[in-house]
DNA sequence: GTATATGCAAAGGTTTTGCACAGCC
DNA sequence: GGCTGTGCAAAACCTTTGCATATAC
């Protein structure tokens, strides 16, 4: 069962009907999130895009990058060293990360199923296992 | 069943041990953790203890927490935004926070056993719950 | 044409680093 | 006395903000 893959249009449709308007830099920005394969942090987003867009302004990036998450089309996550962005709806896994090595994993939410209903139950918490990795030890370092 | 909570000296202990000096910023950098009920900044650290300790550095802050870190007596957590330190060992439970209201709750291990056992079993994963919070929508933010 | 978005520059906050001096052992 | 630890200052790093200009509509 594949997804339709999220094309940058839609995005920029998105934007259209808010009122906001659709620039060179929007479009870039969304297609760099987009071409990152999951998730790209603020920076990163304007390190790549200054050798194809020369002059465009990290601080472009940031208020894009904030606004595109006001209206719920991306969103971010901590998987380690400062929040990392992705489409909303995409990316929709847990984040393994290796204290260790540092490599990183991905847990289906499925798997998740009996702990997020132990919390909503007992704790009456309703988790979002995507905002914050899980860390630990992977099979190559665990001992 | 209470535990003994442990004392400065023990730590101090430690660092001798290992050929490290005791210094009055040392002492008052663990006692500052040690009364912080649970965890605290780097930066939280330097600003407390400047009341105390006029002069104190901030440098020396988190110079002292890389050392107490790679020496094992305290390590870090990411609860939401930066790092927050505890003693090792201590403090070995799951924070919930409320990505709406910011409230914190707290997860005993056990309530994760069946979680963690499906993590090693399934991924050979040994998670660390207690590095990354968990987010989500509290009792009172939920609908 | 007008309101919004961008670039630029500056500032803000946190963390790191180099170096000389202080102080623990 | 020697070597480790600290303070100080500066820099590095990431992010935010104010303001004038550019540009999407």
């Amino acid at each position: 069962m594949k997804k339709t893959p999220t094309r940058p249009d839609s995005v920029l449709e998105t934007l259209k009907q808010r009122g906001y308007r659709m620039t060179p830099q929007r479009r870039a920005i969304i297609e760099e999130i987009l071409g990152s394969d999951g998730h790209i942090a603020a920076l990163g987003i304007a390190q790549k895009l200054a050798r194809k867009m020369p002059g465009i302004n990290a601080s472009t990036v940031y208020r894009t990058l904030d606004l595109l998450e006001e209206i719920g089309v991306v969103s971010h996550s901590h998987l380690g060293s400062g929040a990392e962005y992705h489409l909303t709806g995409e990316h929709e896994h847990v984040h393994l990360v290796c204290s260790n090595c540092g490599r990183t994993e991905s847990l289906s939410l499925d798997e998740l199923k009996p702990f997020r209903r132990m919390l909503e139950k007992n704790h009456d918490f309703a988790p979002d296992f995507t905002h914050f990795a899980i860390a630990g030890l992977c099979s190559r370092c665990r001992d």
